[in-house]
DNA sequence: CAGTGGTCTAGACCACGAC
DNA sequence: TCGTGGTCTAGACCACTGT
């Protein structure tokens, strides 16, 4: 990190500066948990203003390399342990042992998990779901909106909606959906699962979502949105997943035919 | 937008800016293709200096709302057309027509495709896929990497290692791979598939993966690492892709088994 | 050419965390 | 209390786009 800036050149100070730093970063030089140089000894070393040292950083936060405190320094992110989705995870040889598929794959990875009920009751559908329920929009359905914890961390906030006429005066209508969840009720009402879509992709958070899932600048989420169709190919349940990119690798299995 | 700052609320002047432009955004006052007001109009209607507003697009930039250029002005971004992916892309029905994924994917959306291809021959196995394809790292393989584009416009970053032993001598060693692609081509070897498996997250992309994508400040991308797996369980194939996030909507399908 | 965003300075004050 | 990052100003010059 002895890097200088080189005034003859077109690129602009603060993306040079970006540039030594991600260097080392990179090199290992800055391990991950290990202190940037402050703002001001970055002044100091490159001989720029805090402005330009601010650009740096900034450019360097949105890459996802740094995370910075007020009052505690810079920090070269750490790289946390990742969950594995597998695709498989709502299969009913799962969902037979009795365990939710959140906590049955948090206790295979010791991690505490914890599941926080925001709301479970009826609601009106929004407009971006109803082709895939075959409902319209507005029509009523049971929207069960949750938000779930590893170790104390926010992860993933996942909003389900099923039909109305399905969820009234079952389990499903409460918060804690009974063994094996909202798909073994739904099996038990006699609407047997066949197959499950899902549509993945990802963008930057709103601020809400940020703040939900305690994000630093610069993470993006994933989402996921899952239908679930019987035999009859009749959706019956459509859930919209948002989850911190970094804390997931989605698993999928396919056949070549 | 006749908002004011508040100069009593602890929030900072950009922050209320960005949400008064934010909730314009969302309101659709400004529409997806509009101009936003130019800094020196923020900066007269708000009555800050150049700095705080543009603190304020800085922020509406990392969330993908809006997107600024040189000399033009600030644009609030628009939705591109989304490119749907999906999971039995690569299945052997699809193949026998003797077109590539990509292309024939592209006609069915009246996009122009392209493909360039930047490399291919021989390399080393770097160490992340060494495992999938039960090999180690710097073994000798094909490695093949080639940019996608629609209508001109870069779309996707992929590059794919082949154990060499199974490419020496073959078509998948040319620019070309010949009909039906490289699958095609592994099964004249006789090596038969019987599935891949899809690794998928998402990130922010280093500057090099930003300017091959030509990707505005602030857009995700999403990953996906493929293996092809022969009837045997021989991975023959690991292909490792990068996409613009907003251009592309994964799909897949799930047995409830 | 005028207007736009992009970069940079020098200085100021604030909020927070550690000691 | 001191050092940290966070916010903000007032002013300057540059690079690019459109006319």
């Amino acid at each position: 990190m002895r890097a200088r800036i080189d005034p003859t050149s077109d690129r602009p100070a603060y993306k040079q500066i970006a540039d030594a730093l991600r260097q080392a970063i990179k090199a290992g030089e800055l391990a991950p948990g290990t202190r940037v140089p402050s703002e001001s000894e970055l002044i100091e070393q490159f001989g720029v203003s805090q402005g330009t040292v601010r650009g740096s950083l900034n450019l360097l936060r949105s890459e996802g390399l740094i995370q910075s405190f007020q009052g505690r320094g810079v920090y070269v992110r750490e790289r946390p342990p990742i969950r594995r989705m597998a695709s498989d995870r709502f299969a009913r040889r799962h969902r037979d042992a009795g365990k939710a598929a959140y906590l049955a794959e948090a206790e295979t990875e010791k991690v505490r998990p914890e599941v926080e009920v925001f709301y479970v009751g009826p609601g009106d559908l929004p407009e971006k779901f109803a082709d895939l329920l075959n409902l319209k929009a507005g029509d009523k359905v049971l929207i069960r909106r949750r938000r779930y914890l590893s170790d104390g961390h926010p992860t993933e906030m996942a909003t389900s909606y099923i039909p109305w006429k399905l969820a009234d005066g079952t389990q499903m209508t409460e918060e804690n959906p009974g063994p094996g969840g909202i798909y073994a009720r739904l099996e038990e009402q006699g609407y047997e699962l066949e197959r499950f879509t899902e549509q993945v992709t990802a963008r930057m958070p709103s601020p809400e979502e940020a703040k939900a899932l305690m994000l630093s600048a610069g993470m993006p989420v994933l989402t996921l949105i899952r239908t679930a169709l019987t035999t009859e190919g009749t959706p019956v349940e459509v859930c919209d997943t948002v989850m911190t990119a970094d804390l997931y690798l989605l698993d999928y299995e396919i056949p070549a035919k």
